[in-house]
RNA sequence: GGGCAGGUAGCGAAGUGGUCAAACGCAACAGACUGUAAAUCUGUCGGCUUCGGCCUUCGGAGGUUCAAAUCCUUCCCUGCCCA
C-alpha cells in the first residue's frame, strides 16, 4: 500500500504520466508528506473518463505516502478556461455546485481513501476563497503580481490572438484565478504541486509563479501528456456521447465494452495509464499482446480492471456475462436466468404481449423506443443498410413486424445494431 | 463612436437571385473484410414520413421579388484597424 515516496516520479515516467515537469520535482517528491492537487471540471454531476488519467495522477500521489487534494468549484468552472474552446460557460447556481461537488465525491472516493491516516485525501470548492474576495483586494494582492507581458506570451493567449480570435478579459483572467487556487492551498494545506493535463502548463506554472512571488517559495507541477487514441481523436467520446462514471449515466456493461475496444496500439498504454498493475505483469500483457493480438488480452485485462475499481466486483461479473452472452455466438442456446440477470445492466427495453400477438409490432417502433434509432427514419435506413438483426440474424424486410415466435423463451428478443450494439427487449 | 472584414448543417469550409436541404473535407453511423482491433473500400449523414412526400434551416427581425443563403433596411454578435 505504502510505497516508497522517491519512487512516485520513476512510476509517472514509466507509465508514461509525466509529459512535463517543473525543475526540481525530484527534490520535492522525495520528501515524504506532499501535498498535491488537481482541479476538476465541476460542470457536471459526473466525471467521465476524460478525467481518469488526472484522478490515477492523485492515486499515485497518495500510493507513494503523499497527500492528494482535489479541487473543484463553482469559482472557476464558470469562467472558462481558455486553453480549450471557445464557448462561455454557464454559470452553475450554488446548490448545482454543491450536488456535482457530492457527486464527484463519492465517485472519486472508488480511487482515493478519503480516510486514510496521515495522507487522507480531500475534495476543495475553490468558491470558498474565490467567491468572498474582493475585486479591489484580488487586483490589489494578487493581479499586482502578473505581467501581462507574460501573460501575452503564453500558448493559449497567443495562439487565439494569432488565430484573429480574440478572448474576453474574463477569460483572460482565467489563468489569476487558477494561480490563485494554488496560492490558497499553499497556503492552507502547504500544497507544493500541482497536476494536470498538458494544456493545463501554462496556467500551473503562473501559479508557481505566483507563489514563489508573493511567499518566496519553490512549488512545482507536472503535466500529464493530452491523451488522444491513436487515430487523433479525443479521448472517451463514443456515438453515445461522453463515458461517464456514473453508473446511472453509462452503465457497468456499456463502460466495459467501451475498455475492451481499445484498439491495438492504445491498449498498453492505457494498461499503464489505467490500471495499477505491476511493470511486470504489463509487460508480460504486452510481449502476449504483440505476439497474439487477436486474443485482445490486453484490452479483456484493461477493461476488467478499470471496470472493477469504478464499478466493484460485482458489476464487473455482471458486465462479463452481459459480454459473453452477447458476443459468445449462440443467442438461442442462453438460459432464461442469465438473460435476466443481465437485463438491467444492457439497453433494454419492455413490451406488452399482447402487442407481440398477430400481426406482432413493427421492428422500426421497437428500435425507436429502445432507443437504438432517433426516429423511424434512422430506423428504417439502418435496417435498409444491413444494420439490424433480430437475435443474432440479419433483417432484410424493412417492414417486418416482431411476434411471440421472435421471442427466445416466450420472453426476450435481443436486437442488434451494428456489430455490437445490443438492446434487449422483454415480453412482459 | 468611426472604418473594414465576417456570422452557412456537429466542426471546418464553398456558395453571392431560381438547377439549394445547400459542393467539398473531417467527425459520426451502417455494410464488406476482420479479431467486438486497425487500415481499406462502399453507403448514409437538417427534421419528420403512411417512403409518395411533407416541414424547418444559411446570426435575429422586417422588406424587395413570381422566386432570396444570395438584393435592401435594421438590430445583435465576432475579429482587425482608427478614436
Amino acid at each position: 500500500m505504502s510505497k516508497s515516496a522517491e519512487g512516485l516520479l520513476e512510476e509517472l515516467k514509466w507509465r508514461e504520466f509525466l509529459h512535463t515537469a517543473t525543475e526540481g520535482v525530484e527534490n520535492e517528491l522525495s520528501k515524504p508528506g506532499v501535498t498535491g492537487y488537481i482541479g476538476f471540471d465541476p460542470t457536471a454531476p459526473s466525471l467521465h473518463v476524460g478525467s481518469l488519467l488526472p484522478i490515477m495522477g492523485l492515486v499515485h500521489l497518495q500510493r507513494h505516502g503523499h497527500s492528494p487534494i482535489a479541487i473543484a468549484g463553482g469559482g472557476t468552472g464558470m469562467i472558462g478556461d481558455p486553453s480549450g474552446k471557445t464557448q462561455e460557460r454557464k454559470l452553475l447556481s450554488k446548490g448545482d455546485i454543491e450536488q456535482n461537488l457530492e457527486g464527484i465525491r463519492s465517485q472519486l472516493s472508488h480511487f482515493l481513501d478519503f480516510k486514510k491516516k496521515g495522507n487522507s485525501a480531500r475534495v476543495v470548492n475553490n468558491a470558498e476563497w474565490l467567491t468572498t474576495i474582493s475585486l479591489m483586494e484580488f487586483l490589489r494582492d494578487v493581479g499586482k503580481f502578473f505581467s501581462i507581458n507574460d501573460m501575452l506570451a503564453k500558448d493559449s493567449v497567443r495562439s487565439r490572438i494569432e488565430q484573429q480570435q480574440g478572448m474576453s478579459f474574463t477569460e483572460f483572467t482565467y489563468s489569476l484565478l487558477q494561480s490563485y487556487d494554488y496560492l490558497q492551498l499553499y497556503d492552507r494545506y502547504t500544497c507544493t504541486l500541482q497536476m494536470g493535463g498538458s494544456d493545463q502548463w501554462g496556467n500551473i506554472v503562473a501559479g508557481v509563479e505566483l507563489i514563489r512571488r508573493m511567499r518566496g517559495v519553490n512549488v512545482h507541477g507536472i503535466v500529464f501528456p493530452l491523451l488522444e487514441t491513436s487515430k487523433g481523436e479525443k479521448f472517451g467520446k463514443t456515438e453515445a456521447g461522453a463515458v461517464w462514471l456514473d453508473p446511472a449515466r453509462t452503465s457497468p456493461y456499456k463502460f466495459y465494452q467501451f475498455w475492451f475496444n481499445t484498439e491495438d496500439r492504445d491498449a498498453i498504454r492505457h494498461l499503464k495509464l489505467f490500471t495499477l498493475l505491476s511493470k511486470e505483469r504489463i509487460a508480460e500483457l504486452e510481449s502476449r499482446h504483440r505476439s497474439a493480438p487477436g486474443e485482445r488480452e490486453a484490452q479483456r485485462t484493461l477493461a476488467s480492471e478499470v471496470t472493477r475499481t469504478v464499478h466493484g466486483e460485482g458489476a464487473l461479473s455482471q458486465a462479463l456475462r452481459a459480454s459473453k452472452i452477447f458476443f459468445g455466438g449462440e443467442i438461442a442456446g442462453v438460459n432464461e436466468d442469465e438473460l435476466l440477470d443481465i437485463f438491467g445492466d444492457v439497453p433494454s427495453c419492455e413490451i406488452p404481449k399482447a402487442k407481440l400477438s398477430d400481426p406482432g409490432a413493427p421492428l422500426i417502433d421497437l428500435l425507436v423506443a429502445g432507443g437504438a434509432a432517433k426516429s423511424k427514419g434512422e430506423a428504417r435506413r439502418a435496417v435498409e443498410g444491413g444494420g439490424i438483426y433480430v437475435n443474432n440474424i440479419r433483417v432484410t424486410e424493412v417492414d417486418k413486424n416482431l411476434t411471440l415466435r421472435e421471442t427466445l423463451k416466450g420472453k426476450f428478443i435481443v436486437l442488434r445494431k451494428g456489430a455490437r450494439n445490443y438492446l434487449l427487449v422483454k415480453a412482459v
